[in-house]
DNA sequence: TCCCAGGCAAGGC
DNA sequence: GCCTTGCATGGG
């Protein structure tokens, strides 16, 4: 069950929620673990705290609407969990082990900015560069650093990116910034089908098949994508049918499992990093 | 030293 | 259309 106040959101004997899981997966790269074991997430200008106390999962924040939505607590993952497991040895084994996850409901922009950084990077530096965004251009905070605005990305030049670490993405991202800053409306993509958001992505240097895909799922909240990473090309070449060039997995994927194809592939790269390190 | 990381753009066919 | 190559940066 749930219940709130106006500091902290509660959740008892609440399936499919494990901060550890939801934070740990590759979609956020903004959080921090503390030495109590709680952990600190920040979207936007917002922060929360998540901490597991007794049978007690307790969100404190601020902003209790926010995150309430951000952390998609009005969705039910079992039935999803249950489908999927059902289909396949690896898929029960990475929904088991990744059931705590949820898809968090994140910023758009933040999120464009974000997975246009990622791009041929690792999430230990995409989260280094990240932060090093925030405190260059965001406004400060009562506990940091917000991610910065269009407008203030929009201020900083291609220097600024690459001495920020992005190395040959600074050109991808200050070419976003100033778009947003001139007016392009990524709201209206809420309006779109998958399809049309996807080809709307696209059209955004830095944004090609995957990057589109983390954007739709984190950002728009479209369950019929599937990211392709060098991750899930492992998972798929290890585990499931093959006849499928790199290029065609997603579509593979988004047939074989409809509407709970984003969250499939969340399970999987979890899974996949876990246990399918490169020695 | 080479390979890898939540890939993409550009150029050649 | 598909295929190859170059690409900043830091860690293993």
């Amino acid at each position: 069950m749930i219940y709130t106040t106006d500091k902290s959101i509660v959740l008892k004997d609440f399936d499919n929620f494990n901060a550890k899981d939801i934070l740990e997966c590759g979609q956020i790269f903004r959080y921090k673990l503390n030495d109590d074991g709680s952990y600190d997430v920040f979207s936007r200008d917002k922060h929360a705290n998540v901490s597991d106390v007794k049978d007690e999962i307790v969100i404190h924040t601020d902003d209790v609407d926010y995150f309430y939505n951000f952390f998609d607590l009005d969705t039910d993952y079992k039935a999803v969990c249950d489908r999927l497991s059902a289909r396949s040895e690896i898929l029960k084994q990475a929904v088991d082990y990744g059931k705590g996850i949820r898809i968090l409901n994140q910023d758009l922009e933040e999120m464009l900015f974000s997975f246009i950084i990622s791009a041929n990077n690792n999430i230990k530096r995409i989260q280094l560069i990240v932060e090093r965004l925030c405190k260059a251009l965001g406004s400060k905070t009562d506990f940091g650093y917000a991610f910065p605005t269009a407008s203030q990305m929009a201020e900083a030049s291609v220097e600024m990116f690459k001495e920020l670490g992005a190395g040959y993405r600074a050109e991808y991202l200050f070419d976003t910034a100033q778009r947003l800053n001139d007016g392009y409306d990524l709201e209206q993509l809420r309006t779109m089908n998958t399809d049309e958001a996807r080809r709307q992505l696209l059209s955004f240097k830095g944004v090609g098949p995957k990057v589109a895909d983390c954007v739709l799922l984190f950002g728009l909240k479209k369950q019929d994508v599937f990211p392709v990473d060098t991750w899930i090309k492992k998972v798929y070449h290890n585990y499931f049918e093959q006849g499928h060039s790199d290029r065609d997995i997603a579509g593979y994927f988004v047939s074989q499992f409809g509407e709970d194809a984003g969250l499939c592939q969340q399970y999987l790269f979890y899974f996949q990093r876990k246990y399918g390190q490169t020695k």
